[in-house]
DNA sequence: ACCGCTAATACTCAGATTGAGTATAATGGA
DNA sequence: TCCATTATACTCAATCTGAGTATTAGCGGT
């Protein structure tokens, strides 16, 4: 039995009795040339990230978490960071008193796109469970059903809080102004789920949004992991070089470019980001050409891994993110 | 008892029969004239952290942090983060076969400074836990010990790997250059836990390094979320106003700065903090002034909290973080 | 009333960084 | 050979930054 091993104080309650149940869960993501993937277990009433529980076998939860990757996907893991711990009681439809299940969520990147045939597990457009977030292609279309939607929401209430929830909207979303910020996922996940836009947010029997919803549906609270994973990575490219963690062995400044792009899912000024890329020192060159661009040749280059050993802070400001014409 | 509600893996070992026990610990910082203060509770072998379990009454993790908290210290809490999950087996000793002991972290910012006497909580200079962060009045005696000591031990192993510890060191402490960065509290513990620097390190009965060691004891792995806490915040501060969560109604721009001075360890510009923090649109004036400046009066300010609903990423970027005259 | 001390506030300026171009170089295919 | 296409090089103004200098307004003492 478990108990207290600093508490000093009186606690109240139930010190002991609460099951616990921790489940390991892994955002694994991935690069192609159309955009972000991450791995899902398919699943009937919706898709699922993989996760396992923690077991007494796992020195650490990122051993935890590996193995069980592993056992479910064939896949070896090489960045992984932890994102985030979820743990409401209501993340789970009645888990039963006196019980609790943690969702520990991991972020992962791989450069492989073996998808295992032993567990069935699938990549799949990241952008499919958040269809809202992808600007390459200009405005998404989804927002326009989530924007007057959004501005409804904000009606029903008295004017006070209407004019707040207006804010908070043209805060996460960008409307009214020509800004978009790519890290504000869980930002504009949790007003959606807030407003019963998103599926799983609405009780059953609830009407759905009068617009086209395009979230395809995820299990339990995956698509908010997902949303956390999805705005750290965002954030985390700029100040860190997680990006090669994603790409192959050589690759061209263009294929790196499509790839932060498909992240952050805006589009970049190709040059400055260019200048960028060599000014910080990222990458050399390996003297090999890549020819079939349909114009001319691409140097290939390779991550310079030591610039992990010189200045701690490196990575890609995206400077020149452009609005995809309006 | 719990089962795995996802799972369609076979799972080798024991899905079942994992005893666990989630604690929920707290960092709660706030901020002093001389610099900022954690919340302990003092304790005969080391200090501790304001934690408690989590109970089924807790409805989310962040509740039942808030609830343990105010039982324990009397303190109302603004501003909460979750902060990181502990759970490694060895995080406690032995705490037995087929028991886990996870510790869910928060970090909190407050206000006010009333130590509660229902827990004997006391605030603590942050910088006794770990001395050598603070650089406000130049190179902190601490680092002298800690360099030479690094050196020996990248020296204790083959040219190789000898050479990869130098250059991690230097990485995280800056040897060499005249760069620190602000930010990498926690890697500098962990290399400083990694060398057995840190008590908590060491086995019983392993020597201490030859130098002073400053490291004022704390327990089980608490140093270590106070470092991931500290590393955290002064990220933090650079692209979202939490500073103002530790600042009183209306203050002096010297308070603020003196406040960020503290939290980052650096001295910085005045004149460009100021440049900053105006520009930003940060503050507005209150009208009042402080007399009590030992000069010209100062200009007493609020924060213009406006400003959240405005611009979604605006901090204090920390131009003009300058090196004390080495 | 004046002096000197201290800190607040205002203004300056060169160098670096950014955002957004234009110009030129290699390919493959019609 | 011309053309479409992409890579790569170079330019330039606007802005931002780092580091100053200059001026202002209180206080305490004489």
């Amino acid at each position: 039995m478990p108990s207290s091993q600093s508490d000093r104080s009186s606690a109240a309650t139930d010190v002991e009795g609460l099951a616990l149940f921790a489940e390991l869960s892994a955002v694994i993501i991935a690069a192609s040339v159309d955009g972000p993937l991450v791995l899902v277990r398919p699943g009937v009433p919706a898709d699922t990230l993989p996760a396992g529980p923690l077991q007494s076998g796992h020195r650490t939860l990122e051993a935890g978490l590996r193995a069980w990757v592993s056992q479910q996907t064939d896949l070896h893991l090489g960045y992984v960071e932890q994102l985030y711990t979820f743990g409401d009681a209501d993340r789970i439809d009645m888990p039963g008193r006196g019980s609790r299940a943690l969702s520990i969520a991991y972020l992962a990147l791989v450069r492989a796109l073996r998808a295992s045939a032993r567990s069935g597990a699938r990549w799949q457009d990241v952008y499919t469970y958040l269809p809202w977030e992808d600007w390459r292609d200009g405005r998404p279309a989804a927002l326009d059903g989530i924007e007057a939607y959004l501005k409804a929401w904000a009606a029903k209430s008295p004017a006070e809080t209407g004019a707040l929830r207006e804010k908070r909207a043209a805060l996460a979303f960008g409307l009214g102004t020509d800004s978009w910020s790519d890290e504000l996922v869980l930002d504009r996940y949790e007003l959606l789920y807030e407003t019963g836009f998103v599926r799983e947010a609405r009780q059953d029997g609830e009407p759905p949004p009068p617009c086209p919803v395009v979230d395809h549906p995820m299990g339990l609270d995956h698509r908010r992991i997902l949303a956390t994973a999805l705005g750290r990575l965002r954030g985390k490219i700029k100040y860190r070089p997680v990006i090669f963690e994603l790409m192959p062995e050589s690759f061209t400044l263009l294929d790196l470019q499509r790839t932060v792009e498909g992240l952050s899912g805006v589009k970049l000024h190709k040059q400055n980001f260019r200048r960028l890329v060599e000014t910080q020192g990222l990458v050399e060159e390996t003297g090999e050409f890549q020819t079939e661009t349909g114009g001319r040749p691409a140097r290939l280059v390779r991550f310079r891994r030591e610039v992990l050993l010189e200045r701690p802070s490196l990575g890609l400001r995206m400077s020149g993110a452009r609005r995809p014409s309006l």
